[in-house]
DNA sequence: GCCGCCTACGTTATAAAATAACATCATGCC
DNA sequence: GGCATGATGTTATTTTATAACGTAGGCGGC
């Protein structure tokens, strides 16, 4: 796993600076609108690079604004980002994670350590080929494929060997 | 898609016997208890090929009983029947399918046909050997890979193309 | 056989994740 | 300004999953 996702080695805020500059830029660019709610979802997602789940966003949020909001508050934002390329959706883990590169291609892919809860995207073009071939060997149509890797990380390995 | 995956034409009941025949087979080896709950759960993960979610099967069963059963009767049994590799969850879609192969080596790849709702399981090599080269290299040391393809079966293209 | 142990199963309650339906507000366009 | 469109607020509900605790049933040791 990159150090970039070692919170203890790197300067984090920098990525949330970072990630929200792409997304003005690619949401101004689209005609999109990033209203000032799914920004702030969006910084809310990029907390850490720890997928997070949609009621932990919600928390974070209602503490944000003093009153509590709802759900689909966040599910709404939530569906924004992830249309738009900025946010990704972890199938296993019914958690969401900030992207890496939104504006480039994407097929999803991500190994996940199961120890530190560390997500790290990995748009691997050898996985994705394999994919295509063996959907093509059956003629089965991709549409959006899925690569979701448990495991552990460098760092965590290290911890306990 | 496999012709076998499509119900018209081909014997599930056939499917659904095979199924239960292995199962019986590989519990007896391991000394695993296939209980009569067990293998009635089993039995309604196998209705089809489509994945099944658990609440389905909590209402079949209810059914089969004539009397309502709790969620975790269904969910223990499908816990019991995930470890021993003889169903698959399906992540993406909170459902649960008959493994194809049991007792193979299994690495958990599907493709999913969005149309139909049919899955079929493609425990192929070349993906596996593409995630593990792409772990090693980052040092991430892979458990549990999980591979879901969204998309449209053969059949389905035929039907609207 | 009988006892004790471990595992499976039953029951009730609750948590967590996601969506539905409908009302209101904001923003851009003319 | 007025209107259309899209974003947000509000309330209720559905779907998925687990916790906590008690009971029962099979299996091995003796």
């Amino acid at each position: 796993m990159p150090a970039a996702t070692n919170p203890t080695n790197h300067d984090h805020a920098h990525c949330i600076a970072d990630a929200l500059t792409r997304a003005d830029a690619l949401c101004a660019e689209r005609g999109a609108r990033l209203t000032a709610l799914r920004r702030q979802v969006l910084e809310l997602v990029w907390t850490s690079h720890r997928p997070r789940g949609a009621y932990a966003i919600l928390e974070d949020l209602s503490q944000r604004e003093g009153k509590s909001a709802a759900p689909l508050t966040v599910y709404r934002a939530l569906e924004f980002l992830v249309e738009q390329g900025l946010v990704h959706r972890l199938e296993s883990l019914n958690a969401y994670i900030g992207c890496a590169a939104p504006g480039a291609v994407h097929s999803g892919q991500f190994l996940v350590c199961e120890a530190c809860g560390n997500a790290v995207e990995i748009d691997d073009p050898r996985i994705r080929a394999a994919i295509d071939t063996i959907a093509a060997e059956r003629g089965f149509q991709v549409d959006r494929p899925t690569v979701e890797v448990r495991g552990r990380c460098t760092d965590c390995q290290e911890k306990t060997p």
